[in-house]
RNA sequence: AGGCGCGUAGCUCAGUGGUUAGAGCGCUACCUUGACACGGUAGAGGUCGGGGGUUCGAUCCCCCCCGUGCCUACCA
């Protein structure tokens, strides 16, 4: 291969190199996993965006870590699968097409049910490919041709199948209570979706009157407007302020009844008066002691789904919203003098999580999930290891939100999602005997024979046939009394009574029923598919905390149910990604950081190794800019060391080589002795890197093995190997040709490395060279076996630090005198030949006496033991080794003599602080051998230089004089 | 209220029961040298949040405090 380097550019330009290579990946086929059966098998699943979703820093983050790994196991021989797709989100994607229905004037309940939804697949089609694409400009190496969405035809199977297992064992089921209600997306929510944020309120203090004798009850209360639904006020048994009022009855005022004095325990007698309102209907804690008392207080509901006061709450109250209905109420008790206070409260408030609007308690039946056995398996894989949570600080959340874990409320009252597999029969009867049909609330499109709703029984005995009603439902309300059955397929009559006359349950499932089957419905199941016998369990989850509940520990739960075996073996929860000041990324905030404009500015490779370095493990990231800036530094370092290689292809090797393959291999089976020092060290610390960054990996700690990779390239291969090679070409020495293979071999190697981490510029660096191989992405890893360092190799790591040594020592001098590069030194290198590894110190330095020259910039370099110190030479006072620079002219005694005092200082506080800590007999008698020994041999070390550079320092203030 | 985490260089962060405590960015000085100024060389900068304890030895383990962030929870 012959390269003019002229036409290659001087600095990395990411943009279209970008997309030149994941197009010629993805035709290539090279992200489906090879069907060696061989090989073991490797797989992930995405953690499924939102449809509606468009990339932030958390998907960001998140892939890149995914691809990192599967990269990484593809390239070390395993059959990577990794398992892309989006789940449809069914309460964001609903509000996302209903607010374009409303810029167009229209509603849901307008188009119907079947519009409505063929409206959002629509919308899906047009805009849900965005999130993908986004994945794929980060470079993740997905298995496209898998690609899922949580309601294809076959995640839908798996749903419905898990459901109607659930429901014939008994473990979903209907039940009347209350529920999380989002009034603005009119649906139930499960705990996990209403989120607390706190805010500053109001704690109103209102007189309850007793009603057969003067006095009152004074009760404190965040929202007034509940009481008009109250039916008991609450007090602590224990209380000594109104023991002697339990039983008696107060009048309600507003409204027309009269409620009685409950006791309860769980009141606290310290919070407000330390009596209680009771809103059975409109509060979690009054529902548990309506529940408590015998018999049970009643449920007066006043406020609606609409987040509008009911008729219940009275006909003055009827229609208003209930904070419009809070302040009208306040008013009036005002009025009545019915207030005593208003305090200033801080409290939390549940919202919705996805439309912020307060949620309100209402009492409604949903269907729920049984979870407390699967729940209990779930903790025990985690508990015995069959599932490791890393960083393992996660376990003890997950182990005390399961521990505490309530039944899961999973329907829905929306449109865009799983329909629950769920019949009722109209004309079968309750257990009480009733015609189920009473129960069944029946709300039609259009008016038929003068009705516009009623019930099933009702709009059938008005003449309406069976599927007359089907046809024109616009919404139905079935009663808990109701009973269900459920199908596998869609039935056409009850089992029961042999009827036709069968209603569907309107509700869909809660998205995260579905998300909890991903692991194993993206590969098949219920089908048994080689997929699922090659790729189950996966192998790792990659996730943020934010969904350690609402996602992975459902996975666990129902991977373990129906798969009987864990959804994947790690977990490896990352960091969430904040903004600089470390605060969270919010919209509403307005420091979202758009990872686009990121990649736009500094390329995708720049971009994904900054995240990998900044995934610290069990530490959040604060998202900083100039850190991507300094990686798209490093990018343009990998560029230039391929520019300099090519350089010298054309100068050294002008018929160009054959292929790296051929080098590589020549490199690994050389003797070792025919390289140079510097040849021998890189290789050395090529192997070294390679290890720690399988190892980093292996344990995900991804920013180490982005730091071991950087540090490498940069500061071993550019800043000293590349410096050395220089010698070897400028010099024209016979074995140059060997080097600058040895160069471009390491370079290949250090392409490897770098891959998972920077895909985009390390194929094209790759490419650029001739190789027998199509794609780097599928070029063997450099691990341990690959790059065995043989002794004389690993030996080569402590010869190279005495050449450093000596040339970092030279350096020193003329940076701290300010002499410019250019000006050649003359230098003599003292060696001390007292024991061995002295003698073979010499003897290295004088084989390497070119490199010193060279990199130190000298005229004239002598080594030696007998070399004596000339007058007016500064000096650097090395291990086995003084060097000494002569400066005829330019030499300053005073500068000198401060250097070396400094220096002097700094050696006595170190010796001064082993010397205490030697001479203590505890710590020689204590303390492990090995460390005593490392320490006193530390110490004569120390010593040794230190009277040397006195030595010096006596010298030069003798001459002064 | 309970639980978890964090506090190390100007900034963003690594790190370890024994090291002369590190990196990147920033800063200072010198240098446009044939890979790279998205560069090179040298350098300044830290009593590892405070106090106590365990230990021969603590930045690291334990306790308390201060600051800070998060998660869970039924304070009306």
């Amino acid at each position: 291969m012959n390269i003019s380097v002229k036409e290659i550019a001087k600095s990395y330009e990411p943009g279209e190199v970008e997309q030149k290579w994941y197009t010629f990946w993805m035709e290539n086929g090279f992200f489906i996993p090879s069907g060696d059966e061989t090989k073991p098998a490797y797989s992930i699943v995405i953690p499924p965006p939102n449809v509606t979703g468009s990339l932030h820093m958390g998907h960001a983050l998140n892939v890149t870590l995914q691809d990192i790994l599967s990269r990484w196991k593809r390239m070390k021989g395993f059959r990577v699968l990794w398992v892309p797709g989006t789940d449809h989100a069914g309460i964001a994607t609903q509000n996302v097409v209903e607010k374009q229905l409303a810029t167009e004037k229209l509603d849901r309940e307008t188009l119907g049910r079947a519009a409505f939804t063929e409206r959002v697949w629509q919308w899906k089609a047009k805009n849900g490919g965005q999130i993908i694409h986004q994945l794929k400009k980060l470079g993740a190496s997905c298995d496209w041709s898998r690609e899922r969405f949580t309601l294809d035809e076959g995640l839908s199977r798996a749903v419905r199948e898990v459901f109607v297992s659930l429901f014939d064992e008994g473990l979903v089921y209907r039940s009347t209570r209350l529920i999380n209600w989002c009034p603005r997306c009119s649906t139930a929510l499960s705990d996990l979706e209403a989120e607390h944020d706190e805010y500053e309120g109001k704690l109103t203090y209102i007189r309850y009157p007793l009603l057969d004798e003067h006095g009152y009850v004074i009760v404190a209360t965040t929202r007034p407007e509940t009481m008009l639904g109250d039916t008991a006020v609450a007090v602590n048994p224990e209380d000594e302020r109104y023991k002697g009022l339990i039983g008696k009855l107060l009048r309600l005022p507003l409204a027309q009844r009269t409620i009685p004095i409950v006791a309860d325990k769980e009141v606290d007698p310290a919070f407000g008066t330390g009596a209680v309102k009771v809103t059975p209907a409109h509060d979690f804690n009054d529902e548990a002691i309506a529940k408590r008392q015998s018999p049970h207080l009643p449920f007066i509901s006043v406020i609606g789904q609409d987040g509008k006061m009911t008729e219940n709450a009275g006909s003055k109250y009827a229609g208003l919203d209930r904070y419009d209905c809070r302040k009208a109420v306040v008013q009036d008790l005002k009025e009545k003098d019915l207030i005593v206070k208003e305090d200033k409260h801080i409290h939390s408030i549940a919202h919705c999580y996805r439309c912020r609007t307060v949620i309100e308690p209402l009492p409604t039946a949903q269907w729920y999930v049984d979870i407390e056995s699967m729940a209990k398996d779930a903790i025990e894989l985690v508990r015995d290891g069959s599932i490791n949570i890393i960083p393992d600080g996660w376990k003890n959340s997950y182990f005390s939100w399961m521990e505490n874990i309530k039944d899961w409320c999973v329907s829905r009252q929306i449109w865009w999602g799983h329909r629950i597999p769920i019949w009722y029969c109209g004309e079968c009867v309750t257990d009480l005997g009733i015609s189920q049909g009473r129960y069944i609330h029946v709300a039609l499109s259009e008016e038929r024979n003068g009705i516009i709703e009623g019930t099933y029984e009702e709009l059938r005995g008005s003449g309406m046939s069976h599927s007359d009603i089907v046809s024109n439902t616009k919404a139905v309300t079935i009663g808990i009394q109701v009973k269900p059955f459920s199908g596998r397929q869609d039935p056409t009559a009850c089992p029961q009574c042999g009827s036709a006359a069968i209603v569907k349950d309107p509700d869909v499932l809660d998205t995260w029923f579905s998300s909890a089957l991903w692991p194993f419905s993206t590969l098949g199941w219920p089908d048994e598919t080689q997929d699922l016998k090659t790729f189950y369990p996966t192998s790792v989850l990659v996730t943020g905390f934010d969904i350690l509940f609402f996602w992975v520990a459902r996975m666990i739960m129902m991977g373990q149910k129906f798969m009987r075996s864990v959804p994947f073996r790690d977990v490896y929860i990352h960091a969430l990604v904040r903004d600089e000041k470390g605060q969270k990324m919010s919209k509403s905030k307005g420091n979202v950081v758009d990872p686009l404009t990121i990649i736009e500015k500094y390329g995708t490779d720049s971009f994904r190794f900054s995240l990998a370095a900044f995934a610290a493990q069990g530490r959040d990231i604060r998202f900083a800019e100039e850190r991507v800036e300094g990686y798209r530094h490093f990018a343009n370092k990998l560029w230039n060391v391929s520019r300099f290689i090519k350089l010298n292809i054309d100068k050294i090797m002008p018929d160009g080589i054959e292929t790296i393959d051929v080098i590589n291999k020549e490199i690994e089976n050389l003797s070792r002795n025919s390289l140079t020092l510097p040849d021998r060290w890189i290789i050395c610390r090529l192997g070294e890197t390679a290890i720690a960054i399988n190892e980093a990996l292996t344990g995900y700690r991804f920013n180490d093995a982005s730091s071991a990779i950087y540090q490498f390239v940069w500061h071993e291969l550019c800043d000293w190997y590349i410096e050395l090679a220089k010698t070897s070409f400028e010099r024209n020495y016979p074995n140059r040709v060997l080097t600058l293979k040895c160069l471009i071999s390491v370079f290949d190697n250090s392409l490897r490395l770098v891959h998972p981490f920077m895909p985009f510029i390390t194929e094209e660096l790759w490419k650029s060279f001739p190789h027998n191989g199509n794609t780097i992405s599928l070029e063997p890893y450099p691990d341990l076996y690959t790059l065995i360092p043989s002794p004389p190799v690993t030996d080569a790591c402590i010869d190279m630090s005495i050449v450093t040594d000596a040339i970092s020592g030279i350096r020193s001098i003329r940076g701290e005198l300010n002499i410019s590069p250019s000006k050649r030194l003359n230098v003599a290198i003292k060696t001390f030949s007292d024991d061995a590894q002295k003698i073979h110190a010499e003897k290295v330095l004088k084989d390497n006496v070119d490199f010193i020259v060279d990199l130190a910039k000298l005229e004239t370099l002598d080594i030696g033991g007998n070399i004596e110190k000339k007058p007016a030479t500064m000096t650097s006072v090395q291990t086995g080794m003084e060097i000494y620079v002569s400066l005829s002219g330019l030499f300053d005694v005073q500068a000198e003599l401060q250097r070396l005092s400094k220096e002097l200082k700094k050696l006595d506080t170190t010796i001064m602080n082993l010397e205490v800590k030697l001479s203590n007999m505890d710590y020689t008698a204590r303390a492990p051998k090995a460390v005593v020994e490392k320490d006193k041999l530390k110490y004569s070390e120390l010593v040794e230089k230190r009277d040397r550079i006195q030595n010096n320092i006596n010298k030069i203030k003798k001459l002064d004089k």
